[in-house]
RNA sequence: GGCGGCAUAGCCAAGUGGUAAGGCACGGGUCUGCAAAACCCUUAUCCCCCGGUUCGAAUCCGGGUGCCGCCUCCA
């Protein structure tokens, strides 16, 4: 058994043979840093999460990189709005990313370069192409020349003639020809900007990923990561850049995932339907976006609002709750033993076929049908007169074992219940004893109101908080 | 104009040759003092449309229709 993803670049599902035996090298692209980050920005950051985890959950030693872009038109322009300094916009919205993705289940790469930090690797990867004749100077910017490296295109399935012939592509002034794009752009005047050799200045886009790609990584790596939008122009042209300079391939596998949308439509701001992240976990728990957002695969399109995300909270909580009565039985019931077998190949078998399914271009829509499939069984086996601890936590142990693997949580935090609560529970125990139900009945909801659910069960009154 | 993606039940969403997963919502039943949770049953004769290939197609091919995106440093 082995992983097979999608490679964008040969437009086919391949198995995946790691340069080096058990290692991955994994480049995400990451955020512009001149604003909060939006759902859609979430989606490659989460996608690409699971993917780095189920890697390793499958015995890789996987190095992933993710890069911020810290300096840029876009954060030059938030900082001059903002009256700020260009590296304090970015320090700020780099802290805001990480706030946010970390709510949402996201690791930390094991290196976050950013081009500001890069900038001699920058210089010399930018002459080294002067060198070889891939790129050109012009008034102090450096352009990458496209028509010298033949397989410009090669990723997003676009000729240069067809390009050229493409109605939005402007002619710059320096440029020789219209397909060239900036490795350099000289700094106007008061902007933030470098010393190098074709004087003050900073770097093109998407010379920056290509730099750090050899610098932390190595020449070829085994997968390169990021938006669908992305596939061209920015990494058909680190494609052109690295591979030029390198003389060799730059990634084995390309991945890119599908857009989210609002009601059928991109994000813009001009439609006004962003979504920024810091605001949709104030009402919906952040669990929950990341639950929603591997429900569906990585390279569909992904319609997004709140409703879905309601129905989605709903499907988590049924596994919650499951895991929850599961560990609710286990500690209030005796092992009676009954059949264990049989139940255990049961949740052998969906632990394989989740693995089976992931194994699979890393379908996590599938993933967590086995889930919901396995907490049916789990459910099944509550019903069951007899039980075995072992079993149980058998339940228990997979559940939580898939569960880290896509980083959701599959079970309620344990919490200490107060005094007032407690003597209210106890209360309530007494009145069924002694069938006052109308009593009993009050207390439910008294404490319903409170956002505490009782629910009675064979094994004694449980309760859980209101999510 | 060029390149690419999508179209499956009320909603979301898997499935890329062997006869429609899963979730949410809805209805009926069981359990319960009543609930909650859960379980069982029901819910697409059919996968945008029209042709074709095949013993057999949602799945492959051809042609349409609709929607979305890239070709603007937008994930």
């Amino acid at each position: 058994m082995s992983i097979h993803l999608y490679n964008s670049l040969t437009r086919k599902k391949e198995k995946l043979v790691p340069l080096q035996e058990g290692k991955i090298k994994m480049y995400v692209c990451g955020p512009t840093v001149y604003n909060n980050i939006h759902i859609g920005n979430a989606r490659p950051a989460i996608v690409f999460d699971m993917v780095r985890r189920y890697l390793e959950y499958r015995g890789y030693d996987v190095f992933f990189v993710s890069n911020f872009t810290d300096v840029d038109d876009k954060i030059i322009k938030a900082a001059r709005e903002l009256k700020e300094e260009v590296p304090k916009v970015a320090e700020r919205f780099i802290h805001a990313y990480f706030q946010d993705t970390e709510a949402l289940g996201v690791k930390k790469a094991d290196l976050h370069p950013r081009v500001t930090e890069t900038m001699p690797d920058i210089i010399q990867f930018i002459e080294a192409l002067i060198q070889k004749g891939y790129a050109y100077e012009a008034e102090g910017d450096v352009y990458f020349s496209t028509k010298s490296f033949k397989e410009y295109g090669k990723l997003s399935s676009q000729s240069i003639h067809e390009l050229l012939s493409g109605a939005r592509v402007e002619i710059g002034e320096k440029k020789q020809d219209p397909l060239d794009f900036a490795l350099w752009k000289q700094a106007k005047e008061g902007e933030i900007s470098w010393d190098s050799p074709w004087g003050k200045g900073r770097p093109g886009w998407h010379i920056e990923c290509s730099a750090m790609v050899k610098k932390y990584l190595g020449d070829t790596i085994d997968i390169h990561a990021g938006g669908q939008d992305l596939a061209f122009p920015h990494h058909e042209n680190e494609i052109a850049q690295s591979e030029a300079l390198n003389g060799q391939e730059m990634a084995k596998y390309w991945m890119h995932n599908g857009y989210i949308q609002i009601n059928n439509e991109k994000m813009s701001k001009s439609l006004g339907n962003f979504v920024l992240v810091k605001d949709i976990i104030k009402k919906h728990r952040p669990e929950v976006v990341r639950f929603f957002m591997l429900q569906a695969h990585y390279r569909s399109p992904l319609n997004f609002n709140e409703e879905l995300l309601e129905s989605a909270k709903n499907g988590l909580e049924r596994i919650q709750s499951t895991t929850d009565n599961l560990k609710h039985r286990l500690a209030h019931s005796a092992d009676l033993g009954g059949e264990k077998e049989e139940w255990a190949e049961k949740v052998k078998e969906h632990k394989a076929d989740f693995i089976k399914e992931m194994d699979d271009d890393f379908n996590s829509a599938n993933g967590i049908s086995v889930l919901f499939d396995l907490v049916k069984e789990a459910n099944k086996y509550l019903q069951e007169q007899q039980s075995s601890k072992e079993v149980l936590q058998f339940f228990i142990h997979t559940i939580r074992d898939i569960g880290a693997v896509l980083d959701i949580p599959i079970e309620t935090e344990e919490e200490i219940m107060d005094a007032e609560i407690e003597t209210l529970i106890q209360e309530r125990i007494e009145a069924r004893k002694n069938r006052n139900f109308s009593r009993a009945d009050e207390i439910r909801d008294m404490l319903k109101e409170k956002g505490i659910i009782l629910e009675d069960t064979p094994q004694g009154t449980r309760w859980k908080r209101e999510q």
